[in-house]
DNA sequence: ATAAAACAGCGTCATCAGTG
DNA sequence: CACTGATGACGCTGTTTTAT
């Protein structure tokens, strides 16, 4: 596989790879690469989840919130009943709610598709639905963050970027555009700086707003006026394509904090488990 | 030291979904 | 229905890591 067709095959199944933690965070196995890197300070422990029933374990609502500790009760083989402060929490709205939900259909589609692929005929409206992307990380997240305390909200705008305009179109570019040789632009500082990649008429000096299609007569000016839209929309696209990766980023990094959680609930969990095994067994005279 | 692999980021295009 | 923002995919470049 070459260089670009390896990362194009990372890159294409990265939604998977999120997936694959999904279904392993609901496992409460949680193996992921991403998840062992990023906490892996931590201690995981699986495979210690096939441990024989004792003693009839249940969890009483205590009513006392979101995220608090539950007391559970342990029914003993006598008959008698035991109140343990345990660390189990009330079910959290999880961070792949809706990746959950796009999963399921990925799979479907996927399965459908084989009789497709069968035919050897894939469209592009089939590729569209195979690969039907997931709701906005923006969403996900503020969706979250109203359940959740701990989720830290997607800002409409960006924190740093307080001050500049969010609307580009009216933002006053007269001589702030520019364009490398290859076609790109460095950004440094709040507003970005951008390079000349060659003296076009793509934008002219200043972004002109006023100019109505009524006032355009020459073909030249049709066509300059196409290629400013042109520019505009690359330009506006470019920001929302760094935006879009900045959430992204954002949303990877929730899902790998939440993955430490989980994973340190899962420790307690288990260290509980033992403890009220402990308890329970009957004790070797 | 250096070539190759891996990774990160960017710009652009195509497409979808929401909105007026 | 046109417009616009969001996002997946692709190709490319630069940087970092790894193997020799």
């Amino acid at each position: 596989m070459s260089k670009c067709g390896r990362k194009k095959y990372i890159k294409t199944n990265l939604r998977q790879m999120t997936m694959e933690t999904i279904e392993s965070q609901q496992d409460g196995s949680v193996t992921d690469s991403v998840a062992e890197s990023e906490s892996a300070h931590m201690q995981t422990q699986t495979g210690q989840n096939s441990i024989p029933t004792l003693a009839q374990v249940s969890i009483a609502g205590s009513g006392t919130g979101r995220g608090s500790p539950a007391v559970t009760l342990v029914q003993l083989p006598s008959g008698q009943t035991v109140h343990v402060q345990g660390v189990i929490q009330t079910p959290q709205p999880s961070v792949i709610q809706s990746p959950q939900i796009q999963t399921v259909q990925v799979a479907t589609i996927a399965e459908t598709d084989e009789s497709a692929e069968s035919e050897g005929v894939i469209d592009s409206h089939k590729r569209r639905e195979i690969l039907s992307r997931r709701p906005s990380y923006r969403k996900i997240l503020n969706e979250l963050s109203s359940d959740v305390p701990g989720v830290p909200k997607i800002e409409e705008e960006k924190s740093e970027e307080e001050g500049t305009p969010p609307n580009i179109a009216t933002m006053a570019v007269p001589t702030s555009i520019y364009q490398t040789s290859t076609g790109q632009y460095t950004a440094t500082g709040d507003m970005p700086t951008y390079q000349i990649r060659a003296p076009t008429t793509a934008l002219p000096q200043g972004v002109v707003m006023a100019a109505s299609p009524g006032s355009l007569h020459s073909p030249q000016q049709l066509a300059e006026e196409a290629t400013r839209k042109r520019e505009l929309r690359l330009m506006k696209n470019r920001e929302a394509a760094k935006e879009c990766r900045r959430r992204k980023k954002e949303y990877v990094k929730c899902l790998e904090s939440r993955v430490a959680v989980l994973e340190v609930q899962n420790k307690k969990l288990i260290e509980e488990l033992e403890t009220l095994k402990d308890i329970c067994s009957p004790k070797p005279d």
